[in-house]
DNA sequence: CTGAAAGCGCTTACAG
DNA sequence: CTGAAAGCGCTTACAG
């Protein structure tokens, strides 16, 4: 069944089946009705690739997630594979198809990659797309920027890069959420608070700066030795975080996200530590599955929803250039407690 | 740059560059290596709408995952929100990666979205899809696996079926996996052995015939008071749980799978049981998830790579009838122990 | 308001 | 082995 054939069935021409299924407002209420009423009848689609090839674009959103290779992030957690990434995915599934629309998911294992995904955009597979997880400050995420897609990019780009107003974006407030963090440990008595960050994303580099802006704030010296690269993996925050307990007289942690938070935990333990009367510890993310831990793990939200929502949502906005922010929310469990020494 | 501009560069027809980039063999070495060069040189790709329109298919995979309404699942851990099917979609992307090809991720959240997803098929929109998570003995599904698409059905066909052998199937051997759960206890001395089934899907079936299978083996009775619905459902289980294990005096539960299990295994602490001591409990699935539970969930292990990996290679498999079975692996840990009563 | 026709960029019989 | 041409099924100026 093709246009052709409604056309024949309704006694229109082509044209007017297209003008109709594209809801153009140059068909009289009389001739929308008849023509619509056989493609009811008869189940007619569109064909997307010929719609595509004419002009149009398809109601496909490509979700573009940088994997391993370029974040150094674990083996473990690569990828789609992430329980941060998992969420995010169902989440952008759902946003898209409250609008009809369904989700290309694509991992970007290797930079070269990255301009290869520009024939999407050019031959219009996709309607937009939305970029997540790629390093702060990355030449090809740039070179991807300039082309005018319709793209949305999360934790991508700060007010402070010459693209900002190019492009559209979604950023949680991660200097927030870093600050919200570091602050619940001060505001309990805790002053020797150590830092795990994360890997080279804006993220990780945020969260570091809300860190340092509590503790100044605060009137408490900025120990470098107590930052430490943790590259958002649950085994290197594990090890650093094992060799940090034995040496120095931390009493609190700010975790970069909930998954370094696990290794953490893990080494105090190892080390006889219980937490949280020996040591506090807040995460970030607030993953689902870490509800299934039973320790109640202090941390700050990031809410996948609506960064998800967001990032589609703006998709469909015809401004070139859009930015909505996400607000962290810190929630408060089991895992932090007043310091006592 | 397209392929009417690649021909006038290397001096050919389009048919000719249409031949080389096909891979078409009645092209001799030397026009081959003159197309080809220009191709990479400008880094021509073919306009994937044309291709498709012109009776190609493109280098997408469709993902099909049933949804909330028609499984009944839980609302918590709907689609492609569920942690099972998190870990699927990532596997599936890996596979098809490794082939050159995308996923389109559809969740299916209404009978009446089944048939509307031929038109993937019948416009060649995707090469292939894989469709999982559905009831048994639908209807709807029955109609997509009559109609000859490129599909590989995950736990949804047993030979029984009319339609085997006319699909490309990829089975878990759930009847082993719920017999080697349920002996595992029978052989640690249980005879009081309770069993959660999921809800209304081939593999909760199964499960529970393997459960069934061997108790018989040992000569123990089924008792259907022993066997409760739990819809695959956290929450369920948790309520019937707590009912069944005041008024039974049940030694050992078989899970259905591993979400179950964290229900029943808080019901239990509810009442003051403990883990293994006053209850044996073995999940299913073996969610990478619960490694973060500190209990260490006995459990049956589904290898998703596995059912991920031989979903899409079928499809890559001329025959229209192609039948792949995965082994389950019962994975112990902590969960269980001998009977003491 | 509406239709005939060109065009999107490929693939593939067909003819040579 | 290779090219000219038809055709895939739409959309969209264009003309009326």
């Amino acid at each position: 069944m093709n246009s052709e054939e409604i056309a024949k069935l309704a006694e229109v021409s082509r044209s007017t089946v297209s003008r109709v299924v594209n809801d153009y407002d140059n068909v009289p209420e009389k001739t929308r009705i008849k023509v619509q009423r056989i493609i009811d009848k008869f189940g007619y689609t569109p064909n997307a690739s010929a719609r595509t090839l004419a002009g149009k674009a398809n109601d496909i959103i490509g979700l573009f997630i940088a994997d391993i290779d370029i974040t150094e992030s674990s083996d473990q957690w690569l990828g789609a594979n992430s329980p941060y990434n998992a969420e995010l995915i169902a989440k952008v599934i759902r946003s898209c198809k409250k609008r009809g629309y369904t989700v290309l998911v694509n991992t970007i294992s290797s930079i070269e990659e990255i301009p290869k995904m520009e024939t999407f955009f050019r031959n219009r597979l996709l309607y937009g797309g939305i970029f997540i997880g790629f390093p702060y400050k990355m030449k090809a995420i740039a070179d991807m920027a300039e082309k005018d897609f319709n793209i949305s990019f999360v934790d991508q780009f700060t007010e402070e890069d010459d693209l900002f107003h190019k492009v559209k974006t979604v950023n949680n407030d991660n200097i927030t959420g870093g600050y919200m963090a570091t602050k619940h440990l001060i505001d309990l008595g805790h002053e020797k608070i150590a830092h795990f960050t994360g890997d080279n994303r804006l993220s990780s580099i945020e969260r570091e700066k809300g860190y340092k802006k509590a503790l100044i704030e605060a009137g408490i010296d900025v120990d470098p030795s107590l930052i430490l690269k943790g590259e958002y993996r649950e085994e290197i925050a594990y090890k650093k975080a094992k060799n940090l307990l034995k040496k120095k007289d931390v009493t609190a942690i700010f975790s970069g996200n909930d998954i370094m938070a696990l290794g953490i935990i893990k080494a105090a333990n190892d080390l006889g530590m219980s937490i949280p009367n020996d040591l506090s510890i807040v995460g970030f993310d607030h993953l689902k599955y870490t509800n299934w831990t039973n320790l109640g793990l202090t941390t700050v939200e990031i809410p996948i929803d609506d960064v998800s929502e967001k990032g589609v949502d703006q998709l469909f906005n015809g401004k070139t250039s859009d930015h909505r922010l996400s607000k962290p929310q810190l929630i408060e469990k089991k895992s932090t407690i007043k310091n006592k020494k």
